[in-house]
DNA sequence: ATTTAGCACTCGGATAACAAGAGTGCTAAC
DNA sequence: GTTAGCACTCTTGTTATCCGAGTGCTAAAT
């Protein structure tokens, strides 16, 4: 067990560094006015957090740094989260407050603004696709044998791609498959779409429809590609505003990480509701091994429609951080909430 | 004018350069096969080369380096394009073949394709939205007051936006403002639509339609936002193995340049046909003043759709390059035609 | 009149030597 | 238990020095 001096050390320790990413000696310590007691003192039990394994040292005559045991510690047991200044609050509101024809656009806004207010990168999963509903398929013919394939959800969202039947499909079984595309599958919940569709879709199109194999076949690729998540980024070089990235190298391939939107998406994504923070190693993910994510979800009617996180250097701002998240967890809720009932 | 000499020497030198990225010295030149000259000679004709602005010293006591100007007569005189390797053409010609669901793929994946072969960043402006035609326009109710409105055009795209009418606006006259525009818009150039709609539709409008000022309103909003190109990239961060890019702010500074798609559209746009080369200052743009850009444009029925273009430092790989751009040009060209028959 | 050999000179870059500064860990005194 | 004092360590910045690549010029060779 920590004792209380040990404790105020560790945090004051952690709190320095994040702030000057620069090992933290004992008298910069001692200077502080609620500390006092000698650099002598200090070095003790930096010392003796050290053998606990809370801090580590860079080489022998450097200050201290965290270790992950300490961040993890310190978010844990010693942070206090700053209090968001009601300035804060109201730009922020405002700045979501915005209208935006697509709720999209509200979670890219929302990327860009958390982003700015932190010269972190941020990265919003967006409003899960899975979890809206068929509201209706279209199918409108182009040119010849192509079409485009237009699904709307309850939400709003609009998917299309261009599809393409082969000549001997004619116009009136096109038509007859789209009716009973709507008719069947109006109110499904998209990730069921392609399910739905070889179990009790295929009969019916059987019986009226001549070549069916090829529309199903077609349709069915159509669903699969609607199961993804999308990803939205906000200040993607922010990150290398940090000292941890003054290395051309690693930042190349951080930046093609994020590319990656189903890893990343792997990445960000949270179970649980509410406020999750993986420390460096704690990603799982080797490439991350120095850098902390903090991830919040937020929801529609209760229920989960997305997360969204911030990535950053393991020295993070994690008391701002935090209280920054919550809010704006919150209040992304609320904008789409609104959004819902206006 | 240059003689055959100092011709040579350029050509040496920028070839050399172009490679090693190092500043070039007479003995180098002078060891090469075909080079019969000592160190003194070359020297001499580096000496009065430099004089007249096609090379230029780092400092001193280094080799030189071609200047701008030195560049731009390389590639208007000098150079000998490279010819691509039928493995390199097959190979080519084969990630382009795949089989797309969308043209938009082709250019993603042509933007892919070209980077990987020149380990530059490749920018595509996609298929001018503003060359194709309308084709359909639906508006697809959601919730409440809520509708998407859907603009497909003739070439297969799709755009899409939420749209909100008030509660006093009826649903007979949603449906009728739709007949309207589709009666109206059919064929009309997407880039001429909102123009369209003030003049024309406007008064059409005001007669069946009560409320009509907001539909309108809302309309022209929508249309207004499909006037802008897209833009594709690929290997945004190819750039970075440049040596000439370890400074990570200016790094930074060129990849957030990446996310403002308006302004790369301008600066990749190339007015005339075939292939444009505007290198270092050429390019009308500080950031840009020691990089090159190298466009091409693609066409479909002998008419514009879009340019390519490679993004790479000055001392690119010209000869290479243009050969590459060429034939991707020609083969996208293709690819699309061929898509638009099948 | 060219071309080239020779040579002094210039820089940048690498390396070593050194001083300064920040920090630690230990010991002994408070 | 705390702290002053001090030797020791290690990084960082500075300066000095050397080396090599390259130039520019002059004078000789072709």
């Amino acid at each position: 067990m920590l004792t209380e001096r040990q404790l105020a050390i560790l945090k004051a320790i952690v709190d320095d560094y994040i702030v000057h990413a620069e090992p933290v000696g004992s008298r910069t310590i001692s200077k502080r006015n609620d500390m006092a007691f000698s650099p002598a003192t200090i070095r003790n039990e930096m010392s003796d957090l050290e053998e606990l394994g809370f801090l580590e040292k860079p080489h022998s005559s450097a200050g201290r740094i965290p270790s992950q045991k300490g961040y993890r510690y310190y978010v844990d047991h010693l942070l206090s989260p700053s209090k968001l200044s009601s300035r804060d609050m109201a730009d922020i509101h405002s700045r979501l407050a915005l209208q935006f024809r697509e709720s999209e656009q509200v979670i890219q806004q929302s990327a860009k603004v958390l982003s700015q207010l932190t010269s972190y990168t941020s990265i919003v999963l967006g409003p899960e696709v899975f979890e809206s509903r068929l509201s209706q398929i279209q199918l409108i013919p182009i040119s010849g044998d192509q079409a485009v394939m237009i699904i709307v959800t309850d939400s709003g969202h609009v998917e299309n791609q261009t599809v393409h039947f082969p000549e001997s499909v004619s116009a009136q079984d096109v038509e007859r498959v789209v009716n009973i595309l709507n008719d069947r599958l109006r109110g499904v919940p998209i990730y069921r779409l392609q399910q739905k569709l070889s179990q009790e879709i295929a009969d019916v199109l059987k019986k009226y429809v001549t070549k069916y194999e090829t529309m199903l076949h077609t349709i069915g690729q159509v669903f699969a590609d609607q199961q993804q998540e999308k990803v939205y980024y906000g200040g993607k070089t922010n990150i290398l505003s940090q000292p941890e990235f003054h290395d051309v190298d690693r930042v190349r391939s951080i930046l093609n990480l994020f590319e990656e939107d189903a890893l990343i998406s792997r990445l960000i994504r949270s179970e649980d509701e509410g406020l999750t923070i993986r420390i460096g190693a704690e990603n799982d993910f080797e490439p991350f091994s120095d850098l902390s994510i903090v991830t919040a979800t937020y929801t529609l009617e209760g229920k989960y429609v997305g997360t969204i996180g911030l990535l950053g250097p393991t020295r993070m701002e994690y008391p701002r951080v935090i209280s920054l998240m919550d809010y704006f967890a919150k209040d992304m809720t609320q904008m789409l909430s609104r959004r819902q009932s206006d």
